[in-house]
DNA sequence: GACCTGCTGCGGGCTG
């Protein structure tokens, strides 16, 4: 612990030295900046990491948890490379690839003084770096580079003949957040534009990809390293089996008499409907608000509305005890100051502040160490709960706490027994079952992007000015990420885009591909650099400065109130053109609705859950209420049959077939019902038919009897077929084919219809 | 009945 001055002669001297075989090997100027942050000893994690990058030409995933010295664990070695072996000729020497600004401006701040003493140039490059700083970088490449995924997009569609000089001398691709990139559209089109990058320099690059520790890393390294996964190193941190504290407290909506004293007189007036539903969410507020008061928290509250309404109930019960308020909102839709002032508040842990968050705070960006997590309804993932869990307890000897809160409906003689079974409060159970084991949801690499695939298309053209069908199909499917594509649906999706209404191409007289009247359009804008979908929305503004943004799918009037960014407003006025509501503060108001998607449930997670009816195992985290629902539920499953029937008959001439499947599979078959004739919707774990019985069975057997259906066929029932950015410029049948490839499991329908309908079999 | 992420060039107005 005690230390003497740097030296320029003794840098080795420094505490971290001591031990370490790694720390020898790093270049002289790395170690002295070492020694002088007097760090005492290198993480596992870096002292694995180090003889890795400096020794060999491997590609690397390095897994470790946020803030576990990942990032130093690959640049302290690159840079140690770059400064002894520098490569002759400009352009840039490391590439850090990030999905978020945020984790740009971080990891400059991180790099920066490090890189001075190496005298090694650091550059950022986002959207938000002014476009000086942009064009000097491009001016005089070296160094480091920071950059998104859609700025590089935009440098190979503004500056494609210059991609090749600006990388020359590239050493190495390092891309944070891996895990969060996987099978998603963004993913594929990082895989796509590095896969371009090293057809430009005609070479490969190294790449170390940087991910939290989740399950099965197999798929991470065919992700990094498509034609050689097994080539890839893996390095993961070693969990230090950590403690871990959970509670689970059950809560009934519409329950005679159980809230705390009714309706506390603040004003607040809303629907009929809702007032059951706001008791126990006042019930909720109350036990964080005495839980978790006086430290720093997250409270993961499920939806941004669910934000909204539990930040105002927090808010109010600290007004009503006379007390600061330290509970404050945070979602995507909310102003980046007011989010940054959140996050500065967690992070400087000098004033208590617990956060109500989406899976915003989830990410990697640094909140340092909170107290404990709170969940309200079960999470979308294991996954997801898991790195939300890492936030929590993460010095050694601190537990992980999380508090989770269920929400489930009183029983009625006329219940849906989708209510009877605590299906929420059984689903919670299985996640954190599957959480225990170390298991989590896998990513799904069936997809064909098609979306994606137009998009780089389009790309490929405008960065060549032109380009054959045959160089596009090289460069894309044949080298490229979308290898499921062949040659004839690739030129199937080129014969879509050539259509004269698409007009995304045209082709020239001499075959060459070139972009059309609506291809230009589309590239010349800057909305093109990202390959997501994003809805359209009006800036929420308060006397000149903005709160956030709302979608304009939900419907303002003046005079209406709301509760926004964890306060209430009265609209003003509402400028539909410039897309603008002005709004003034009010004293009563209720969340807005932000619109979303359905998650997806892993086939895993709906096993488990059968497991949980099955047994008799009462977990010792469940408060009174959950232990009671727990019995109902189970008291449910028997009472239903449920044990030995999967097809039951319900009111109105309806019936329930309960599959036990993810989301995926469910569907699957509610479609393969559907096209039998029946009306069939998807339930969580079941699927509402409206048929009898009978009918239902027939249709199950039928579908028993026969080979799988066919994906496609099955994918034209689907309500939806456009859920991607560039489907819009697809036709119905190439809609139906990537909506089969992402969404529609068909080869185990046979086998499972057989066995819904078994049980019954054996008894007639 | 869910969440999150990203973006360029240029012209107009203002300051030093």
């Amino acid at each position: 612990m005690t230390s003497s001055p740097p030296s320029d002669s003794e840098p080795a001297a420094g505490a971290a030295g001591q031990a370490s075989s790694s720390f020898g090997l790093l270049a002289r100027p790395v170690q002295r900046w070492i020694w002088q942050k007097q760090w005492r000893e290198l993480r596992d994690i870096q002292e694995r990491a180090i003889p890795l990058l400096l020794k060999e030409d491997a590609d690397v995933i390095i897994a470790a948890a946020t803030a576990g010295g990942k990032t130093e664990a690959a640049f302290l070695p690159l840079l140690s490379r770059l400064v002894t072996h520098k490569r002759e000729g400009r352009g840039f020497d490391l590439l850090y690839v990030s999905p978020l600004k945020a984790l740009i401006n971080d990891q400059f701040r991180r790099l920066d003084d490090l890189c001075e003493l190496l005298e090694v140039p650091v550059h950022r490059w986002h959207g938000d770096v002014s476009a000086v700083a942009k064009s000097k970088a491009r001016r005089d490449p070296a160094g480091v580079l920071l950059i998104t995924p859609e700025s590089l997009e935009a440098l190979f569609v503004l500056r494609g003949l210059e991609v090749p000089g600006l990388f020359a001398s590239l050493d190495c691709v390092v891309i944070d957040e891996l895990h969060a990139m996987l099978d998603t559209e963004r993913g594929i089109h990082l895989r796509s534009i590095l896969s371009r990058i090293e057809i430009a320099l005609g070479r490969q690059v190294r790449r170390v990809g940087l991910s939290a520790t989740l399950g099965d890393m197999r798929l991470a390294r065919t992700y990094l390293r498509p034609a050689s996964p097994d080539s890839v190193r893996l390095l993961e941190s070693k969990s230090e089996g950590q403690e871990l504290k959970i509670q689970l407290r059950g809560y009934l909506v519409g329950a005679t008499g159980g809230g705390p004293e009714g309706d506390s007189g603040n004003g607040e007036t809303s629907g009929d409907q809702a007032a059951p539903e706001l008791a126990a969410d006042r019930e909720i507020s109350l036990h964080l608000f005495e839980r978790l008061r006086g430290l720093q928290n997250l409270v993961f509250a499920g939806s941004r509305q669910r934000v909204e309404l539990y930040t105002d109930l927090l808010r109010q019960l600290s007004e009503d005890a006379k007390l600061p308020n330290e509970f404050y909102a945070h979602h995507a839709n909310l102003a980046r100051d007011h989010r940054e002032f959140v996050e500065q508040r967690l992070k400087g842990a000098r004033e208590p502040t617990t956060a109500v968050c989406t899976s915003t705070l989830e990410l990697g960006i640094d909140i340092g160490e909170v107290e404990s997590i709170a969940q309200i309804g079960p999470p979308f993932s294991v996954a997801s709960m898991r790195q939300r869990l890492g936030r929590s307890g993460r010095r050694a000897g601190k537990a992980a706490i999380m508090r989770m809160y269920v929400k489930e409906r009183a029983i009625e003689a006329e219940s849906n027994p989708l209510d009877a079974l605590r299906l929420q409060l059984i689903q919670s159970i299985a996640m954190v079952n599957l959480l225990v084991t170390g298991w989590c949801e896998p990513p799904n690499p069936q997809a064909l992007h098609l979306s994606t695939l137009v998009h780089q298309i389009l790309s490929v053209i405008a960065e060549r000015g032109g380009a054959s069908a045959r160089a596009v199909f090289e460069i894309l499917c044949r080298r490229g990420p979308f290898s499921a594509v062949d040659p004839d649906l690739f030129t199937e999706v080129l014969r879509n885009l050539g259509d004269p209404d698409v007009a995304l191409i045209e082709q020239a007289p001499d075959g060459t591909l070139l972009l059309g009247a609506m291809g230009e359009r589309l590239v010349e804008h800057y909305s093109f650099y990202s390959v997501f979908m994003t809805q359209e929305e009006y800036r929420f503004v308060e006397k000149g400065h903005t709160l956030g943004t709302l979608p304009v799918t939900f419907m303002l009037v003046p005079d209406m109130t709301i509760v926004f960014s964890g306060r209430r407003w009265r609209v003003l006025v509402v400028h539909d053109r410039e897309k603008v509501i002005e709004v003034a503060a009010d004293a009563s108001g209720t969340p807005p609705k932000f619109g979303g998607d359905i998650g997806d449930l892993h086939d895993r997670v709906a096993a488990e859950m059968l497991e949980v009816y099955r047994s008799n195992i009462v977990p010792p985290y469940l408060d009174q209420k959950a232990c009671d629902m727990l019995s109902e539920g189970r008291q449910a499953f028997l009472r239903l049959g449920l044990d030995r029937t999967s097809v039951l008959a319900i009111e109105n001439e309806r019936a329930l077939v309960f599959a036990w499947r993810g989301t995926i599979v469910t569907e699957s078959l509610a479609l393969a019902l559907v096209s039998l004739g029946l009306k069939a919707s998807p339930r969580h774990i079941a699927i509402e038919v409206n048929a009898s019985r009978r009918e239902v069975m027939e249709a199950l057997r039928e579908i028993g009897n026969h080979l799988p259906p066919d994906a496609v066929e099955l994918a034209e029932y689907m309500q939806n077929l456009l859920r991607s950015k560039y489907h819009p410029y697809l036709g119905r049948q190439l809609l139906a084919l990537d909506a089969a490839s992402e969404r529609i499991s068909v080869e185990g329908l046979p086998d499972l219809a057989k066995t819904l309908i078994s049980a019954d079999d054996d008894k007639s």
